[in-house]
DNA sequence: TATATGACGACGA
DNA sequence: ATCGTCGCCATAT
């Protein structure tokens, strides 16, 4: 028997990565920080059952469209830090001080003392 | 098909 | 604390 020779595809090319069930566990996540609370991509990742996957929530957070309502500022990397760069950053920075998570000069935030434990 | 590149993270020196 | 290395894996080139 011949086996085919196609490999598997992406559930459906052309659809949108919002109709992606993992992509909906990672935002559904990130949707379930409290306010004035932080998690790590990592964290997220593992919560949504997707361990070692980090980088796909940063992936996915990184490619939100505009207006989405997802509190995607909640989320920095492991050591506290704001990873998103130029003005991405700057909103994100303002929107913790504003819910009341103080972020130092250097884009840190003290994880143990606001991060989110679930 | 092969390499590079990330909104990452664990680990060892 | 800082740095390099490696693991991770979807996209881009």
């Amino acid at each position: 028997m011949s086996i085919p020779r196609t490999r598997p595809r992406p559930a459906a090319p052309g659809l949108p990565a919002a109709a992606d069930p993992i992509h909906q566990r990672i935002v559904a996540t990130v949707d379930s920080i409290p306010r004035g609370r932080v998690a790590s991509y990592g964290q997220v990742a593992l919560e949504a059952g997707l361990p070692r996957r980090a980088r796909l929530v940063g992936r996915v957070l990184s490619s939100l469209p505009q207006g989405s309502k997802l509190a995607w500022h909640r989320v920095v990397n492991a050591a506290g830090l704001i990873s998103t760069s130029g003005a991405v950053a700057r909103e994100q920075r303002r929107r913790l001080r504003a819910e009341g998570v103080p972020v130092d000069v250097r884009g840190r935030v003290d994880l143990a003392e606001h991060g989110w434990r679930p």
